[in-house]
DNA sequence: CATTATTGTCTCAATTTGTTACAATAATCC
DNA sequence: GGATTATTGTAACAAATTGAGACAATAATG
């Protein structure tokens, strides 16, 4: 009883003409930097994860609808980095093969086969959190290390290496790295974040010590692996209750 | 013989619909960083430069068009930052009105009334060049201080910040400076920039001590105001033709 | 109880940045 | 024509930050 599932015709009225969006959904699993990449169903082509906008949902608001579909999360969090608009991005054909090997009416979905200008954001995920689950077009999603990326459809290899470009650009100013780790975490975990974003490793008592002086950690318990040596301190980063707390501070003092 | 413009229709058929960009063309005086609001006939609405995507245009190339017809430029430095698309961004009745100002067929431009999602660029040019010129639709085109701005339509205001706020990172990291200067400057110009930009003073004797152990300079002869005082050196920055330079000699590296 | 691997912290050197000082002008003013 | 004025370029030293080791403090293991 493999009853193959029914595709659901996307209507042209109920989306936005011309302007798709893409993501990039990075995780973590303790040693290398991956993001999740759909395959279509008998093309062989691989995508990274997007969708249409609804004419009655904001950007963002689809773009957190395709995330929560795709990962089952519902606080992601995630920022838009750029928008692709060359006049070359689009294949209609490889968009063809797609809507054919899912048995989709061509003439209703004949929109698909348009020029699509496409807002691009990446999402920051605690990879162990996470259940991909394949979208109706696509057999599969997984997690492919940055590095080792297959082929994607369009410019979605483009559209990756620009997103890892303004990811590591935000590492230092957004804090970035606290999406990728489960809410406690050691030193040393944090730190092969920083470095498998960077690519490069990182100085461990320099490092240590700059995270620190940013005074945005809070510690913890000593957490014990059973390893023959010291065991690390948790660590957290200051819940946004602190921060606020500071914002109430300056507004009391005015 | 004040011949009223004919305003050329806008046909639906020849853009992308629901997309928009708008544009934040920064120049500098010598004092106040500056941009560039336009004023809608009869309306008292001020907005930003803005556009629509032909349908065999690329979004870059949109916005070339637009920006050269407001002034006159070819070769301007410019850069996409974020794209707006909440659902509560589009004013149809203030489109309305500047429709109907300009004695525009309201059935043909109908599409205009609908959701717009905008890609939005900051343009820097060299204010001393420009002459600017209205489009068919506008009143006028003005420089304003950037903190002196009228209330602009729409969500205009909260763009413009957003556009400084990216300027700002992007000081440092993009000699983004050099577009708003004349191809000749003394230190002290460049440091007003930075300073007009950053929105607060700079320590000279540090300024010109980081510009220069950047040797992103070329020193050229001295300029003689007549004033009273030692003449400043004139600057340029290192052509691009010395960075391509370096790019053609890795090539031959290999 | 010595051994092992890793962690947290300290120290000192190297580098970068902040601050002050000062000599070198172009014009101007007697 | 020589003192005066305002600004510029650069040097000099202090303060702060970062790099690079060193080392003591553990948790387990044998």
């Amino acid at each position: 009883m493999t009853a193959k599932k029914t595709v659901q015709a996307l209507q042209k009225e109920d989306f936005i003409q011309n302007l798709s969006y893409d993501s990039v959904i990075f995780g973590f699993n303790g040693v290398q930097l991956k993001i999740l990449v759909l395959e279509y169903h008998n093309t062989g082509l691989f995508a990274l994860p997007g969708g249409f906008v609804k004419r009655n949902e904001s950007l963002d608001d689809a773009v957190k609808r395709g995330v929560n579909e795709r990962t089952g999360l519902n606080n992601i969090y995630f920022e838009q980095f750029q928008t692709f608009g060359s006049l070359t991005r689009s294949h209609p054909k490889a968009m063809k093969r797609i809507l054919e090997a899912n048995n989709l009416d061509l003439k209703v979905h004949e929109w698909l086969l348009d020029r699509f200008i496409s807002v691009s954001y990446y999402a920051l995920i605690n990879y162990d959190v996470v259940t991909p689950t394949p979208d109706a077009l696509s057999d599969s999603i997984n997690w492919y290390a940055i590095n080792e990326l297959p082929a994607l459809m369009m410019d979605h290899n483009q559209i990756v290496n620009k997103a890892l470009q303004v990811l590591r650009e935000n590492l230092e100013k957004k804090l970035v790295g606290m999406n990728l780790l489960p809410p406690k975490f050691t030193m040393k975990q944090l730190q092969q974040v920083y470095e498998a974003i960077l690519g490069q490793p990182l100085r461990r008592t320099t490092f240590q010590r700059r995270i620190l002086a940013m005074d945005i950690l809070e510690r913890h318990e000593k957490l014990f692996l059973g390893k023959a040596h010291k065991a690390p301190y948790l660590y957290s980063f200051k819940s946004k209750d602190t921060n606020k707390q500071d914002e109430q501070k300056v507004l009391i003092e005015n």
